[in-house]
DNA sequence: TTACGGTATAACTATATAGTAATATATGTG
DNA sequence: CACATATATTACTATATAGTTATACCGTAA
């Protein structure tokens, strides 16, 4: 995987998923479904956002393919779709500790 | 890690490090940083991004510490910082394989 | 049917940033 | 010294999008 080329487009599709991470939102909305299924109400009383915008994120992480849905009456239920989200995330905070760590260091 | 809160500031810093490589351009340029060290002018035939972009590309990447820089005479060379960056892009690459062999199979 | 709760969508504003052109800052080289 | 080469920075424009408000849609209960 990943020999020579990297096409625009392939750097584009890749990027938007990223993207779809970089939000402090969705990152959010992501960490309150690490417990399970939740409805978009628990969502919003979970992270405080409006219920317009928080629907929107919903959308944008349900597009990617980050999380999965269901509908069940009137709700709709969210989950994450697999654990690569939760791998993806703690990659990136392992890095941001490391960074701490070391800057603590040079502080002490 | 990551039990029960995670601040606003936390999911900033977070988010912040996922939109550094949320954009085509910064991931051509880490792409072309996986062969090792490269010089500036190296990136921008690599890449065919304009010297000005690249460079502040290139700031973005070294403040958040994706990739390392030495100076030797006129030029820079700027490298990957370690093996994060590589497994961050493998896992987003991969998921973005899995959902091209669903769609694959739906259409055949 | 009407009314209501839960969710999605449209329209809008404000902010962030990618890309570019011009300029600045070094660092050689003659 | 003047000049060229390599990189960084500044100022600007155009585009994308997060958040909000208002509204539409869909189930369910009375």
């Amino acid at each position: 995987m990943a020999g020579r080329h990297l096409t625009p487009e392939q750097l584009r599709h890749i990027a938007e998923r990223f993207k779809a991470l970089a939000e402090p939102s969705r990152l959010d909305i992501l960490h309150a479904l690490k417990g399970g299924e939740r409805t978009v109400s628990d969502i919003l009383e979970a992270t405080g956002l409006g219920q317009a915008n928080a629907s929107k994120h919903l959308q944008v992480l349900y597009a990617l393919g980050f999380v999965q849905r269901r509908k069940d009456g009137a709700s709709t239920y969210y989950k994450l779709a697999d654990a690569d989200v939760l791998r993806l995330c703690a990659l990136m905070c392992g890095r941001l500790e490391k960074e701490t760590a070391a800057r603590s260091k040079v502080f002490r």
